[in-house]
This record gives structure tokens, sequence and C-alpha cells, in this order.
DNA sequence: TTGAAAGCGGTACCAA
DNA sequence: TTGGTACCGCTTTCAA
């Protein structure tokens, strides 16, 4: 049986109340008292339960964390920066994978809100109502997602589409294709809107194929459709997507970047790892996770601020993939 | 506020006894009741608070899951296998990456440790001895890690060794390497010990790199040496230290597999988004995290049986990187 | 078949 | 500065 409270007070011969403000509020306590608890309850190995704890606080000292897909390396990246910052101020988390699922992702929230302090969604899939409803009754912060009124961590992806059609412009492209993503992504309908800014502002055409979904088969099934469009550049929704078209392309003996320039978004580690190597937008995912907690923590400090809506800078990492118009 | 037992059991003119009865143990209710508490209960959205409920029946309905790396695609594919399993016996998951931090390892363990009924642990870096302490006071299983008296599920590693020695042997080759991964990986110590045995039996001579990383760095460190060995193919420790000295043979304008074969473990999807593809030994991951949380499950229901090892088969998949001897 | 009361491991408040 | 007591939300006796 694991050790109590009660054994501590025993063993250090105080009462239940004496150990708990020995180590939650040390300056209430006589110091010699204070030692002597506290040398006791590390004998003994003594840790309180949170869960015992959370039940009279109203605080668990866990996040929540749900993201639409593990599979995609983008994902994995956002949970390192969650844990590390949720560590850092003494939290634990609970992850759940939605499976791209809008039905799991409402079950989860609810099944996790009672045990957590709070939740990080990371690109929800579920509709703006939906997710309000959730957000008046368990503090939320989410991730690639911008909603009215509730705290949100986002790219900033105008900034990020204009690097990339200014790279393609400048390297001649005048008519470009676009692999969207799933319809239901607000960072597709968000990438679809920039690039058609950045593309009216430097008067590059853009022909769309798609929907896919975000996955490296996504990618496979859209290339053949983006040979036949007839451009000589092509920006995939995401980097799984831009490998799919790179693979592709290099099965079918269609050179990279000598016949048509491929450009990705997230900067995920296999783009580094192919050849021709994939350039890509990089779009902050640690930092994300990150700074994804710091809202949070700052949402159970003070339910009542309005809320907070962080834009993280990007960067162009251009690579291998992406060339001269050929000629 | 959240719903409470109390909510329903004043909404449906009960006591909170038998709101309780009518959601876990519904025989022991009148049907008219139960159907009534029921109703209420789902009009109101209550569900019960798991940590209360812990605290009580010690049991939280929670499971942990630690991995060393969610950086690695192996991983994040258990983790999906384990949340998988978790859900389907309505367990939710605590995950955490202890980043290849034997230290952090351990404190996670104690620290999850109160708020769950079991661990998975998978992939463990720390000692034996320090496993079988937290064994000692923790329901744990192990992934990808054998020990004795304490229930793990492992890839059948002889054989797959067997499979890719195998298949080199059958195209020629009769030198190879073998870049290591860490010292204090088990798995490495029993690819190596698996890899001898499969060497001596066909008669292969095996030259041994390293140790580096688990990552794609390492093999791109490892590759010069590799190549430097004289040899006509190269098993990495894992797909992604295979796919760093695929990046590098192909950077130096090392012809794969026309000069060098190249092979992996695991059988990441970046393993086949490359070009060549990898020639890779696919180890069971989604089946293993399942598998993982059955042998917790069972450890929960019956903590005096004697603990289960299991061994999950594992398959060769021939890809692009290897063929016949250079000649 | 149901309700009252006790208690799981803590914390917060009040009184001493 | 300390201890006693009530209570967080829930389950589990025990009696009725």
């Amino acid at each position: 049986m694991a050790v109590t409270i009660k054994d501590v007070a025993r063993a250090a011969g105080v009462s239940a109340s004496t150990v708990t403000r020995a180590l939650t509020a040390p300056e209430l306590v006589h110091p010699a008292t204070r030692d002597r608890v506290r040398q006791t309850a590390a004998t003994l190995g003594y840790h309180p339960n949170r869960a015992a704890r959370g039940l009279i606080t109203g605080r668990t000292g866990n996040l929540g964390l749900l993201v639409p897909d593990l599979g995609n390396p983008f994902f994995p990246s956002v949970v390192k920066g969650v844990q590390a910052r949720a560590h850092e101020g003494d939290y634990a988390v609970f992850l759940a994978d939605t499976d791209e699922d809008t039905a799991a992702e409402i079950g989860l929230v609810r099944r996790l809100s009672k045990q957590v302090d709070g939740i990080v969604l990371c690109s929800p899939r579920m509709t703006d109502d939906e997710l309000r409803t959730l957000a008046a009754d368990t503090p939320l912060v989410l991730l690639n997602r911008r909603l009215a009124r509730v705290p949100s961590v986002i790219p900033d992806f105008a900034e990020a589409m204009r690097q990339a059609v200014s790279h393609l412009a400048a390297l001649g492209h005048r008519r470009i294709a676009y692999v969207a993503g799933p319809r239901v992504s607000w960072a597709n309908r968000e990438r679809v809107r920039a690039l058609r800014a950045a593309a009216g502002a430097t008067g590059v055409e853009v022909v769309e194929v798609g929907n896919v979904m975000p996955q490296f088969e996504g990618g496979v099934a859209a290339a053949d459709q983006v040979l036949a469009a007839g451009v000589t550049a092509v920006i995939g929704y995401n980097d799984l997507v831009a490998l799919g078209l790179l693979n592709r392309f290099t099965a079918r003996g269609v050179r990279v970047p000598g016949e048509i320039s491929v450009l990705g978004f997230d900067d995920i580690a296999p783009a580094a790892m192919v050849h021709p190597s994939l350039t890509t937008v990089a779009l902050p995912k640690e930092q994300a996770g990150r700074a994804g907690v710091d809202l949070l923590l700052q949402l159970l400090e003070q339910p009542d601020r309005p809320a907070v809506r962080r834009e993280l800078p990007v960067q162009l990492m251009v690579r291998g993939s992406t060339g001269p118009i050929p000629r």
C-alpha cells in the first residue's frame, strides 16, 4: 500500500493538517516542525495523491491534450512541446489521439475534462459551435485553430504562404498547383485563403487539386492530377502530402526539381531525410505546444481575462525539391 | 460547475447510493428506478468523477505509458496501439516522453503511479534492478524489454535477424556491417546477439560500427565508417539509422543498392517514403501496444498470476534498398 | 429494493 | 503555530 499523509503524520508526531502545511505552505509552520515533517515524508517516500487533492482544491495537476493523428510526425513534435512545458509547471499530460474522428474528439474532451484542469486541443476537426459548447465547460486552448473568445496559438499562415509563393515566383514559376487537405480542416481553409492572397499579389496562377487526406498516400494519389494540370510547381497541404507527391514523381521518372518543383508545410523530420530533400515552410511545433500550455496556465490563473491569441513565426526552409522553372 | 451524483440523485428523487447502483450494478435496483436514474443522468450530462471513484475503489481507470522518444515514428505507432486498446477497455492514457533520459524515466513512473492503475513501459533504458524496484510498487508491463517475473511483450528478435541475414546472404553478401544503437538499449544488445548467431549460421562476416544514437543523424554519422569498412551491405540499428545511412550514401554518390545494400528494423512510415525505399524488418508496433495493455489488464485482474511473456511475429519487407552484391 | 452513514486521501477553516 | 473537523465526489457496508 502507498504511504499516505496519515502515515507521515503519525511518524512525525503531528497532525495531518500540519503535514499538509509543511509541504504546501512552509511559512505557516515552525521551521523545526517543518524540517522534521519534510524529512519524515522523504524517508517514507510520501507523495501526495493528486487525485485526492484535486477533489478538494479543484486542481488535479493534470492537463489534457488531443491530437488528430500521432502518425503525422507534426503532432509528436507538438506533444513534446506540451509535455516539456507541462512538466516544468509540475503538470502531467493526458494524451489522446482522435484518429481524425470528430465524434471521438468531443467524447474524449468530455471524458478527460473531469480528470484535468484544462485541455489543449490541437487542430480540432469539430465545428465552431461544438468547440464553443465545450469551451463553456472546460478551460480550453486551441492549437492551429482560431475561435473568438477562446485562447489560441496559430502559425502565421499568411506569412507562410507569402514566403512559399514568393520563393516559387522568384524561381520563375507562374502557374502552380495546390493539393488541398481535408475540407473540415481549418488550417486547410486558411492556407487556401492565404494562397489566393499571395498568388494574387505576385501574379501567380493557382490550380487546386484535391481534397486529399493529410497523409503520404494523399500526395501519391494527387500526383498524377498535378502532372496533368500542366504546372511547373506544386504546394502540398503539408509535408506528408508533399512527400507523397515527390515519391510518385520520382517513381514516374519525373525529375524534381528539374521538371517540377515541390513545396510542403510543417518541416517534419522526414522532409530532410528524402532525396531530393523537401523545401518546406517550417511551422513552430514544440514552440506551439509550449505556448499552448502557457496560455492554458494563464487561463487557469485568471479565468476572466480576455482570451489571448498568439501568432507564431514561420520560416521557409529552402532545400532540394524546388528550383528554377524548366526551360 | 460539473454535475455531480447529488444533482442526479435530487433530480431523480433518489439517494446518491441508488444512483451509483443504477449505473454500476444495475441488477441491484428496480428496473423502473434504474431507467429513471439513467435517463436523468443522461439528460443532465452526468459522468462520474473517476478520480473520486478511484479514491475509494482503488481503481482510477487510467493507464500510464512511457516512451523514450516520440520523435521516432516507431513510438507513436505503439502509442496508437496502446490508446486503441485502452479506450476499448474504457481506460484513459497518461503519456510521457522520457527523452532517452533514465533519471526522468524513474521519476515519471513514480509521479504517474499514483494516478494510474498500471504502467506500460516502452523500451525502458533503466537497469534491471531499477525496473524491479518499480515493479514491486506498481503494476508494470514492459515493451521491448525482457525481465524475469515482469510481464513483457517483445518482438521475435532472433527471427528478425535470421530473416535479415538470410536475405542478404541469398543476395550474395558475405561481409556486412551493423551500426549499433545505444549501449543501454536492451534491444540493441539483443540484436547484436541475434546477429552473431544468424551470421555464424550463414557464414557471413560482421563488422560492428557505433554505437550511435538511434536517430537519423546517427546513421548519417556512421555512413562513412561503413563505407571505409569495405562491406557490401549494412544493417542499421533501426530504420532511422538506416535512413541516415541511405541519405549519406546518396549524398556521396554511392549507389544503393548498386554499390551497397541497406537494411533497417521497425518499418516506420518514412521507410516507404524515400527513394530507393528501405528494406526493413517490420516489427509489430500497434500490435505490441495492444498486447501490452492486454497483459496489464490481466495483471490488474489477477495480480498473482505468473508473469506472461509474449513474443510477437516479425516480417521482412523487401524493398528497393537491398540487391545482389556488386560485381 | 432503498437510504443513511462511514470513509478513501487530502485540504481548508476555525478555534485553541 | 498547531489540531480538530468538515467536506470534495463517490462507493460500500449495514439496516431498514
